[in-house]
DNA sequence: GATGAATGAGCCTTCATTCAT
DNA sequence: TATGAATGAAGGCTCATTCAT
């Protein structure tokens, strides 16, 4: 659904437009954004956008499952901890953290990220999608815990799949809500003004995923009062 | 905005209409949902929807802010919350519960509400509600947190905010998910065949909603080896 | 049209739904204004305007066909100057005269009138009950100002036709923005506050109509110079 | 309001357009008239109006506004008005001649203009636009008019303000009436066969335009036994 | 006779998509 | 390839009229 014709543009004139959805998408639900406002930010006449997408829901598609992991990808792997296997705790820091690296590189394309599965759940013609997504996503997580279950880091009884949920949501929208109250700013404000993620430190930054782990960390430890 | 002759129909008529609504309103974002749908679910003509309410959004507001917050209180008293004080978790404990029986009870309604904040905000025309709303929560939360923190049920150092944030969260949708998953049904499925939700017995919903707080609650505790 | 129930109400109930009818058509386009207001201001159901007129077009024609008729002719009975056969100038300050009075008396039901043939023209349901009046009317002005110049009153040569429209217009509307000038008021104040005109003496009033009725007399009077 | 793209349509396209507009808006008051018919007059879509023009009021403001203006104004200098300063009545005849011109030559458009103040008064909408060129209009017939007296030229003691009155009604939609009288038509005859107008020659306007000043002329004139 | 809920045609406006230039 | 005018299907809402109570 993505034209040829898209990649054979100036990258300046393809992350006009990459920027333009992102900032129409990310400030409207999928309904209700207009490909109208994007191509009218983005400087470009409305039949080209057309010639580079089937429609708007190819564009919204492309934007969500191509372009945003590829671009979260990025974010993780250029702040890469390369070394051995990591247990669970170390592997959710890292994930918290690259989480947070990238609401803070890139708000307003992580707003985004945070009501893509909702959005695409709610608007019909893109639902299946979310169903898929949603799944491998828990997945993941459900693969994690039980590893680290195995290995003792959790202790046995929990309701994995539950823990699991609570996290994918702390990972997701949680992470920018937190992040907005620690830049004292609301989230409104946060995607408005994305320099004031700039002036948290990154020593700040790790401190503040491990607030978060932290408390799941603790919450599923072994204990011995525990059920 | 919501008129008296909305109030003079038939119970059976007027369910209808409610049923109709939050169906639309749980399917659809704000924008995307019609009221052309609406009134074809109800069985009424468009001009009768536009005598009991002022308008889409009158509808919405009414839904949300009355209707829900009406339903939800009559579902938590329904289930006698009995004795005296409540320590921290004691009450996080029963409004989780209370969460979970209002789920369980109207799922449709629960996930509507859990959407409730998203939907406000990204529609200027409800914007302000979202925020008033928003600070409310939360600052109860904070109460709470803070009243504990005093009592020596969370450990100091602890950022509230961030927990206050995260709680919320799964007090909201995430309270949703965690009930899908423990009847063994998707989300989509929840909502499509409530009935499964009524086989969960006292006993089970006690446990899920002891689960959810369990997490918190360990991982906020006073430790020896905490910052 | 009219139907029988409406003479058969109590003389305060039917005046309340004049009254509302004669306040909303004088404030609205007979296609802009509503029944929804008229029944609300008259305090009456919308069901029972149906009883007493066929429709909405029903009452707008009796209201300014029948009702304003009659009222006019009152208004100018009442005020009766019956001595002999009047002079063409005589006979227009007269009903000048009576123009004023029934403006200062009935301001609203006056300027409702003002609008009527251009109302009725312009909505073709009713166009053709326009024709017939302004040509009567026409013709009533045409054959006074024959007489007049019969009698020597006008200079021979005048057209009469183009005369008899100037006359029509300055008896018409042009009467109330005079009026609403001399009360220092503009014509939206004089209909919104009535009052106003009732601080016009008798006197006043009759120096208003002669001012007017002058400027066509000596303008239409025979002159050496004219052709 | 106006778009650029209406500028940049063919002038046949443009004109089916505007004559589509000046039709409904002539034939209907403004809260009655449709823009559904006028596209469907003008042969084209509905979408396509709402590219030229911001909406419905837009189009009426432009038409009145602008395009009116505009073609009053060539309409009045393709008539050139050659010598030094006039006389009031000079120029009150230059006025009314210009006045017959344009109505000769767009009798639908001059028509919608006589009915402007009333519309745009109507229409809360448009409301404020009404006042101001409503006093406009008076004020400069009362400089012209207090001009002429200081010459000697109207007789002292004449309220002034009333003979503006009457003569902006005579400049206005008086002259329609006029015009479809002197073509041996009705109103409704002369705005759907404009041709008839055409068969005036340029020496039957001038004294038609004659006649209408005569009788003010004569009417205001200085007398000895006038009050 | 009085009421007011019910109806549905019709209004203005928006917007994704197409297509001739 | 780029453009932007053209389109028409909805969408939210209003209102004259009907009709069961």
């Amino acid at each position: 659904m993505v034209k040829s014709t898209f990649h054979n543009l100036s990258p300046a004139k393809r992350q006009r437009i990459i920027d333009a959805a992102i900032d129409e998408f990310g400030a409207r639900s999928y309904g209700t954004a207009t490909v109208d406002r994007i191509v009218a930010a983005a400087g470009i006449s409305k039949g080209s956008l057309y010639q580079y997408f089937g429609g708007k829901a190819a564009l919204y598609r492309w934007l969500l499952l191509e372009y945003m992991t590829e671009r979260k990808m990025a974010a993780i792997e250029s702040h890469t901890a390369p070394q051995g296997p990591l247990g669970v705790w170390e592997t959710l820091e890292q994930a918290f953290l690259a989480g947070v690296r990238f609401t803070a590189s890139e708000p307003k394309l992580a707003r985004l990220g945070a009501r893509f599965l909702r959005d695409l759940e709610l608007e019909p013609e893109l639902a299946q999608i979310a169903q898929v997504h949603r799944k491998n996503s828990h997945q993941w997580l459900l693969d994690l815990l039980q590893r680290g279950q195995a290995h003792g880091e959790l202790r046995a009884g929990l309701d994995l799949d539950t823990v699991a949920i609570l996290l994918a949501q702390a990972l997701g929208e949680g992470m920018l809500e937190v992040l907005a109250g620690r830049c004292g700013v609301g989230l409104s404000e946060l995607l408005d003004d994305p320099s004031v993620t700039n002036a948290l430190g990154q020593q700040e930054v790790l401190e503040l995923a491990r607030k978060v782990t932290a408390i799941f960390r603790f919450g599923t430890a072994p204990r011995e009062d525990a059920p």
